[in-house]
DNA sequence: GACCAGCCTTGACCTGCATCAAGGACGGAG
DNA sequence: CTCCGTCCTTGATGCAGGTCAAGGCTGGTC
């Protein structure tokens, strides 16, 4: 679905996003050629193998990125949330399933016009270069977690790089006081980030509550009454890279 | 140590690092700021923490990218092999450890003079990106690897990964005939990479040499009779990115 | 050419998480 | 308000892979 045109300079990601860096005339062109899409919860933006025939910025919302097999065994290997770059410069099909998880707002190029303000624009290809590094660190950072930590750790430190991530969206300090999480995966979601069941992260949730390290007034809600004391959970934290 | 310089024209990964698509102005550059350093096996190149002063390309040798936590619990996140680039422009310090698995050659630049570079010159940066690119769907590769993935299924894409390494290093198509491999990491090494104890990395090579998918004529060579087979051990096998 | 140290393999046993199986809670539709 | 579908939780049981323990191999050294 097509939306108006939002001005970039009212744009909520404008200094997060891809285009970050672009200055006055490089924004221009990208105002020329982006347009915004609405992808409904549940829908898939892009599926495993598919062309990528665009190239976009998360605005709102939050999608996924996994990938099943053959016989049904789901890994995400990645959240995507606002100011998120979608897509690939210079590789024409997508490894990966793309689906909205909520309602998603897309800041959308096509391909080959994005590719070549990459070419263009040296402030461009820096900021995707920082955030592709970026990307890359989270994903070596999150391969400790599935290769080496036990199913504690990983709930811990998932919903301890929420807080991280809602803290730096609104860039604030990360405090050590009682700190309110919307999840925005369903359980089945978060198990298949963290490689486990969705018994196994069910009853790791339980157990967190038991022992009073979060409550959970509903389902998709958490409070971390102590953010500094959920982090001694978790092994090696160290404040890792914002995922 | 320091090693002589050998002229970029003449050198092994010329055409596959970070320098490929360097033009003749780039490449006068780049030479004038290199070095070759060689790091004995056991070695460390960087460790988890410290400072990058350098980026380097690696010549020759093998190295290995990983984490340790607390506890000594261990994963490898990367392999690094002739071609691969080691380090990351933009930041200070590494946060993995980078060890020399066996005598490396490297390629080394100092990082602010490297900076500049990929500044300065458009089909450095460009090259750099498209690296950092497929690392990150090498990435994102091993965490479906080691999120969902059966021991026998690890051991078996690992081995696959090898095999394609080497032909795309050699620039040959990958046959279905017999392959002979080198490894050139230890069982420990292996368990690391692969998210799995010694032990079981170990039953998993015995259990393949058992029913003929491999042999193993000493504990660093592996012969692979029959790559398609073997492929039909991993689900999924897309013959993903050549890791 | 015998010794030694560092790998590698194999066996026996254990445990953390998966699997299988029931409910329970909650929120949207009528 | 009540019904129903979806998501979540909890319990019982099983098993893949971890842990503990003992050799065996091999290649480097003197």
């Amino acid at each position: 679905m097509r939306l108006a045109k939002v001005a970039c300079a009212d744009c909520p990601i404008r200094h997060r996003a891809v285009c970050a860096e672009a200055d006055a005339d490089d924004l221009a062109v990208l105002e020329s050629i982006k347009s915004y899409v609405s992808v409904p919860k549940g829908g898939s933006i892009v599926a495993a193998g598919d062309a990528f025939d665009h190239v976009s910025s998360v605005v709102a919302g939050c999608a996924t990125m996994s990938r099943t097999l053959e016989d049904g065994r789901r890994q995400m290997v990645g959240l995507l949330l606002p100011s998120d770059f979608i897509g690939r410069p210079g590789r024409a099909r997508s490894s990966f399933d793309i689906e909205a998880v909520s309602d998603v707002t897309l800041c959308r190029f096509e391909r080959p016009a994005f590719e070549k303000i990459v070419r263009s624009s040296p402030n461009v290809a820096q900021r995707l270069l920082t955030m592709t590094l970026d990307e890359l660190e989270i994903a070596r950072d999150w391969s400790v977690l599935l290769g080496r930590m036990t199913a504690r750790e990983r709930v811990a430190k998932f919903l301890l790089s929420l807080v991280r991530r809602e803290a730096s969206a609104e860039g604030q300090e990360i405090t050590d006081g009682p700190v309110v999480l919307h999840l925005p995966l369903s359980r089945e979601a978060i198990a298949d980030y963290l490689g486990l069941t969705i018994e196994t992260t069910s009853r790791q949730f339980s157990a967190l509550r038991r022992e009073g390290l979060i409550e959970t007034p509903s389902a998709r809600q958490v409070v971390v009454p102590d953010v500094a004391q959920l982090t001694l959970e978790v092994l090696d934290d160290d404040g890792g890279p914002i995922a």
